[in-house]
DNA sequence: TAGATTTGCAACCATCCGGTTGCACGATAT
DNA sequence: ATATCGTGCAACCGGATGGTTGCAAATCTA
């Protein structure tokens, strides 16, 4: 019951930059990690590793184009997540039950 | 735009054991720390520095009741968390976006 | 071909994190 | 009064983490 993705996805949006980077690809579509630094206060590599770590919760994939590698945003890794909130929360928060009722689980 | 409560909820979850306190909490509704300890291979004093991160995240609660230490679930911090992925999530997984219909957000 | 861009890789650093052990203190039970 | 139980606090340890710098390689552009 230890669920890897679980893990990887909780881990990977407990950081505010890793946060900050997926709404800027969720606004953006497509993006490369040099144009996403310069909206960040840290070092291109930096956001590099932060990519990859999005990357192997699945949340991000990466496609490399010419010189530059863009980076896309994966539908169904945040599902995981939401998948255990709900399974758990569902027991003492109605709110969160409710939405289990909704989506069928 | 740092939401330190978001960062806190999803950090704590990140962790397999506190995933398995939040869920042993809730089927069981109270407990103290040895006693969730015993069902885990960490220590007692393990368990407590983790209910200590659930409570920072605001996930959990804690009374003194004699010389035990009782721990309970606290509703409404799971929301924090589900509210970002709802929020970011909805724009590229239409199974996010039907629950915040749902929800009504 | 020469120069500028964009990336990836590796080393390095300080700090955080999950875990342990040891111990002292308040509360119960005998 | 004494032994026991549950807790909290502090020190310590190894490994992960977020960040940096430096550099070599690949891909445009002039």
């Amino acid at each position: 019951m230890t669920e890897p993705r679980v893990d990887a996805v909780f881990g990977a949006l407990a950081d505010p930059n890793r946060r900050y980077l997926v709404e800027a690809l969720a606004a953006r579509e497509t993006a490369t990690a040099t144009e996403l630094a310069s909206e960040l206060p840290v070092t291109r590599q930096a956001v590099s590793k932060h990519l990859a770590a999005l990357g192997e919760a699945g949340l991000v994939e990466s496609a490399r184009v010419g010189r530059e590698t863009r980076y896309r945003l994966t539908p169904g890794a945040l599902g995981d997540a939401l998948g255990w909130m709900e399974r758990v929360g569902a027991r003492w928060d109605d709110r969160l039950a409710r939405l289990r009722r909704h989506l069928g689980g």
